[in-house]
RNA sequence: GGGCUCGUAGCUCAGCAUGGACAGAGCGAACGCCUCCUAAGCGUUAGGUCGGGGGUUCGAAUCCCCCCGGGCCCGCCA
């Protein structure tokens, strides 16, 4: 909280001593140095001056440290001193006399707001991500667009946001038609197999035995666009039958996101997008602007076209007068920034596991609300659709001429499967590295199965450790260790990553996981459990001045930085790199600082101030991150 | 063919936006540390031409260009 002071403060002398020195107003960096032996921030103006002054660095330095000299004082508390360094260098030590009570009685005397930062304003953020064809059981490729979806969504609420989450339901897709033709048509019975979800069953069976089906029998394949188009016209037995499919599927993954502590505060149906007539207004908007045109000749003769530059013209209206794809897309992200008219009412679909209900759309019997006309709106959808976005982003800002518009997609790379998995699975991958998933191929690793696994394990685990926890109580333990670790294990790499899913090492709780976090807190609580008192705000920290303290207190002290800097930069992965960071430092402090066992009571009860902000520090990052802090483990 | 993207230790990855002080973690390997707040932890050692080459710069893993290798995208499919 208070290392963001440390940083302005820094800031404001360099600046001032340059005009001291008459010297000119260059850019300059004020940042941590790479060794703790350089003290606690270091700055480079010199660097960036000897261009201008024609002047080594090093002499620079040590004439701007003079001029920087008398600005360190009681008005200033949180600098204490400032050393050139022969690099080039200057280097600032912070006061923590001043700096470690200011930091730890934030945190102690305001936990639940330890951390937040305010980039939003209240600003309205709408977020789409999952958006799964209900057809089919979650798998780890889906799992890292549902997991990054929910801890951005975290993110903008911890940095001032409003938000809202939307979940897009494809219910009159060619996959969706798959399901239904193998039920009606290929003799699958609609009752789910004992000991499976509904959604596994028509993911596993269904989806890829008819798919297998297709292949030998073409007039089963021919049905398809039949059934499809009864879907989408929305009125027949077929219809209804295949829309109390799609919710019983949907229910299903609803429930396997739930399970991992996500929530949504809306489901869109695509057919109602359809049925809206959402298109043809939008359409007719894209004639107004002179973004369509209807192509005379050519391959795309008959269509209605949209021109990119230096790429394809891509078809929004088949010259059967159908729209395609892409058509569909173009209304829901003008509707998602409020570009178009809202179509819809609103019906509650289910209670959530945090007490929030889940709304759906709906285009009769529901109430009016709001869910979209975001001031930004981003879309989680993995980078294969990149193009494609860029484009809708591209007709959005055309259309919306007054309207501030920003449409961010946020892509990321795909989950793929390891050789060694892929071998556990039967599957033949010749001497590739890798597989790709594809649920059409039955090719992937089920979210729950990976849950279901890593469970069992964590259960054995705490068992060990804690022999006299009731079954309950293991359950629920391990659980939340399932979860933190599948979780931590979505997010803690870069995004245009591609992550190669190996199931046993996935399973591991050691190390860089989401159960190394969730066990730096567990210990801190049982010291604080153990100690027989209370940690208070009044105690004596500047008494911490050990190393493995103080690298603590700068560590607790950053955590609004952290979250300013990934709100801003929409930057999943830098909360867990803290997080992780927090948790690496609060272990070489339990390694060397002892709490309950230290003689000195005024240091004792600093040290353990120090550990419940820690705990307060690292709880409110790990809510960020959608894994619960546990008590034991 | 065009576009996007990745390439850092045996493996998985930080660092790159905003160039700067001897390139950092985890896993795996070897060896240590529980009569002491949970050893899901901590320490020591071994392990690197930052894909290759050129350029810019006082200084490049970081910026620019070329090349090599992997992945993805370029339908009147969704």
């Amino acid at each position: 909280m208070t290392f963001r002071l440390l940083i302005d403060e820094t800031r404001k002398i360099v600046a001032a001593s340059l005009a001291d020195a008459g010297y000119p107003d260059v850019q300059f960096d004020v940042s941590e140095p790479p060794k703790k032996e350089f003290g606690d921030l270091t700055c480079n103006v010199a660097f960036q001056l000897s261009r201008h002054l024609k002047k080594p660095p090093p002499k620079i330095t040590a004439e701007l440290v003079e001029r920087i000299r008398p600005y360190i004082n009681k008005d200033r508390p949180a600098v204490l001193s400032v050393e050139p360094h022969p690099a080039g260098y200057i280097n600032f030590k912070a006061n923590y006399g001043w700096l470690s009570p200011f930091t730890l009685r934030k945190a102690l005397e305001n936990p639940d707001e330890y951390g937040r930062y305010d980039v939003g304003g209240g600003k309205h953020v709408v977020i789409e991500h999952t958006s799964v064809n209900p057809n089919k059981a979650l798998h780890v490729g889906h799992v890292r667009n549902v997991i990054l979806g929910d801890t951005l969504y975290r993110i903008m609420k911890a940095a001032n946001h409003r938000t809202t989450v939307l979940n897009y339901v494809d219910d009159s897709g060619l996959q969706v038609a798959d399901i239904v033709i193998g039920f009606k048509f290929a003799g699958f019975p609609v009752d789910t197999p004992a000991g499976q979800k509904f959604d596994q069953y028509c993911g596993d069976e269904v989806y890829v035995k008819v798919n297998q089906l297709y292949e030998k029998d073409p007039a089963l394949a021919e049905k398809r666009k039949l059934v499809l188009r009864e879907i989408e016209e929305g009125k027949s037995e077929l219809a209804r039958f295949a829309a109390e499919i799609t919710l019983r599927v949907l229910r299903e993954q609803l429930k396997t996101c739930w399970r991992m502590k996500v929530r949504y505060d809306l489901l869109n149906f695509e057919s109602h997008i359809v049925v809206s007539k959402m298109w043809s207004k939008a359409f007719e908007l894209l004639k107004k602007e002179g973004l369509v045109k209807l192509e005379q000749e050519g391959k795309n003769k008959g269509c209605w076209i949209i021109e990119v530059a230096e790429e394809e013209d891509k078809v929004l209206v088949r010259s059967d007068g159908t729209a395609t794809y892409m058509a569909k897309d173009i209304p829901y992200a003008a509707w998602k920034l409020g570009l178009v008219e809202d179509p819809f009412l609103y019906r509650e679909f289910s209670d959530q596991w945090d007490g929030s209900t889940l709304y759906a759309t709906t285009l009769d019997a529901g109430s009016e609300k709001q869910f979209n006309a975001g001031d930004m709106v981003i879309t989680i959808i993995d980078s294969r659709q990149a193009r494609l976005q860029r484009i809708i982003s591209m007709v959005l800002s055309k259309i919306s001429t007054e309207k501030k518009h920003d449409y961010r997609h946020l892509g990321y790379e795909a989950v793929t499967l390891s050789a060694n998995t892929a071998r556990m699975l039967n599957i033949d991958i010749g001497d590739r590295q890798f597989m790709h998933m594809s649920g059409r191929k039955g090719i992937y690793v089920s979210a729950d199965y990976v849950l279901n696994q890593l469970h069992s394990k964590a259960r054995e685990e705490v068992k060990t450790r804690n022999p006299e926890f009731s079954d309950d109580q293991l359950d629920a333990i391990a659980e939340e260790i399932a979860i933190s670790a599948l979780r931590y294990n979505m997010i803690k790499q870069d995004l245009d990553k591609m992550i190669t899913f190996d199931i046993s090492e996935s399973l591991s709780l050691e190390g860089d996981t989401g159960p190394y976090l969730q066990y730096a807190y567990a210990r801190s609580q049982r010291i604080l459990e153990k100690a027989g008192m209370d940690a208070t705000a009044d105690a004596r920290f500047e008494l911490l001045t050990l190393q493995e303290e103080v690298s603590l207190i700068k560590e607790i002290a950053k955590l609004d930085l952290v979250v300013e800097d990934a709100a801003k930069s929409l930057s999943v992965k830098s909360l867990a790199r803290y997080a992780s960071s927090l948790a690496t430092t609060f272990n070489l402090f339990y390694e060397k600082a002892p709490v309950i066992r230290e003689a000195d009571p005024e240091k004792r009860m600093a040290r353990l101030g120090l550990v419940k902000a820690f705990g307060i520090a690292l709880k409110n990052s790990l809510d960020i991150l959608g894994i619960s802090a546990l008590n034991k483990m």
